[in-house]
DNA sequence: ATTCAATTTTGTCCAGGACAAATATCATGG
DNA sequence: CCATGATATTTGTCCTGGACAAAATTGAAT
């Protein structure tokens, strides 16, 4: 029943799931087929896995989210890993992303960071700071995380500071009665939120009346809130990691639980290019995207 | 809004972990135990949990975590789990909570609520909205929850709202360069994000300067941001839920890495009164009592 | 090239046993 | 009376090894 956290010595299997999102059982069964990870025991026989294996095991993860099989890259080194990332198809978002926030979030400079966001956000306005500013940053500092250039304690410091800017300023456009009004939220098993605000951010700064519900909420509590708040549109947010079928599968669930009169847009790497499998619902491409849905929507609705 | 009775759907028992926060070999073994939950099976012998069992779980689990024991609650009928909801120790908050708040919450009234949070913002001033308008609104809402008057949609709206509001509120202090330079984050099973905010707007309001990680860090990536950061103290946060015996070994586990030039604080339900058990750690009482060890640190350290 | 069927891969679930940590109970001494 | 410590019970987590279906890949036929 002990709990501990991976010191740089070992980590139980609990925490070995807590920190990879890998569950209990594929750990063991990849152990039992491919011979990795292979934890040391303690004197119940108890699985121990070295930290070694457990950056190893995050590396695997985060390949096989983006498409690679589990088959082709648990038999690799942590050298051969690396140098797959190195080959994955859009590792040149760091180059179009500010190159000082970047050194501000790797040296831990917050108070930098934290001005840096606000007078690029003063600059640029709100819709264009979350397109052109935070959307390139957060693609940035994915594969700076990959790669092992920042840790958990720095990708931390930037959602938080993200958080705290893309918050205050949505908070400032006060747009109750506007139309249509959009309800944001993400399914159960997704809880990356950043997306999730630079939508809201978008929207907002177009005139729509959005709510949030932040991460995870449950199909059957999302379509009521949408019926009984008498929301427009519900759209849903997902992130690289969400599995394509499952999201088609949850989108058409409540497709189904939702009346014909509430439009659905969702958007996120996992719906897209989808869009034939996903009839009436909106697939969202982009940040750019979600105005020209937005003006869609109007168009129909509005005349 | 009435208790959002049963969908007659039923769920996995992946679903039910996610749902109720109890792992899959908990609600195995209490099934072969205590005779409860009794899931249904489908073609292939899986379990398929009622959404009323499921219910009935989540009333358990809230009770475990306040401290009932399992074998005196597990048999208990759902009528009978709620009267004990009712003889629960602190059950008069809703009393002291802003009563029109809370009904903006239940009729999902965002925009009121949004507008009501905000002015009590400017009427007390930050660190009395804190501690006199979100402290007991958090219990309220907690307590609501568990009678099942309020469902998963309503609370993520408020803490929505609440989030939005006092990270604009805290972004507004720029207090760079003043002391003590508090870092702020929770462990790796703690995720309440809250607690940390508030008292984020305690400190900030008392000129202190504050980085919040947010939640989930992990022990090394945290000490090498207080380190590398130049942190005088390291808060922790802690929610009723977390176990009192691993917050007590977490924390002192932290206290042995950290070098001891850098204070700890630590707060929430499950340090209370554990102060004779941390020694070199600053229990933290209530949101006042961080003001008071703030002012604590001031005098030992800058005279 | 597209569709469809066969095959392999892969994650999740199951049963039932075991063990140690957490908690309660009880005895003893201040 | 409270405190301390020994003993018993409760409880959550981990184990093994088997099974199955959904997903992905491969191969065949149109």
């Amino acid at each position: 029943m002990e709990t501990q956290h991976s010191t740089d010595s070992v980590s139980n299997i609990a925490a070995v799931e807590r920190d990879t999102g890998l569950s209990k059982d594929t750990l063991r069964v990849w152990e039992r087929r491919y011979g990795f990870p292979v934890p040391l025991r303690d004197a119940n026989g108890d699985r121990l896995y070295p930290s070694a294996q457990v950056e190893k095991l995050r590396l695997i993860r985060r390949l096989i989210d983006q498409g690679k099989r589990p088959a082709k890259v648990i038999g690799a080194s942590t050298e051969e890993l690396l140098a797959l990332i190195g080959d994955m198809p859009d590792s040149s978002a760091a180059a179009t992303a500010n190159h000082s926030m970047l050194q501000y979030v790797r040296l831990h400079r917050s108070a930098e960071l934290a001005a840096a966001l606000r007078q690029a956000l003063l600059k640029q306005g709100l819709q264009r700071f979350a397109a052109e500013t935070v959307a390139p940053l957060n693609e940035a500092i994915g594969e700076a995380w990959m790669r092992g250039e920042i840790d958990v304690s720095e990708e931390h410091l930037y959602t938080e500071q993200v958080q705290n800017v893309l918050r205050g300023a949505i908070g400032a456009h006060i747009g109750a009665g506007t139309r249509p009004r959009v309800l944001l939220t993400t399914f159960p098993d997704e809880e990356h939120v950043l997306g999730l605000l630079m939508v809201e951010a978008t929207l907002v700064a177009e005139g729509a009346h959005c709510l949030s519900l932040g991460t995870r909420t449950p199909l059957p509590d999302l379509r009521s809130a949408a019926v009984d708040g008498g929301f427009d549109v519900v759209g849903l947010s997902f992130s690289a990691a969400y599995p394509s079928r499952q999201a088609i599968d949850d989108l058409l669930q409540l497709r189904a639980m939702l009346p014909a009169s509430i439009a659905m847009w969702a958007g996120g790497s996992a719906v897209k290019g989808k869009g034939k499998r996903l009839p009436d619902i909106r697939v969202v491409d982009s940040l750019a995207d979600c105005v020209t849905a937005l003006a869609e929507w109007r168009v129909a609705h509005l005349g």
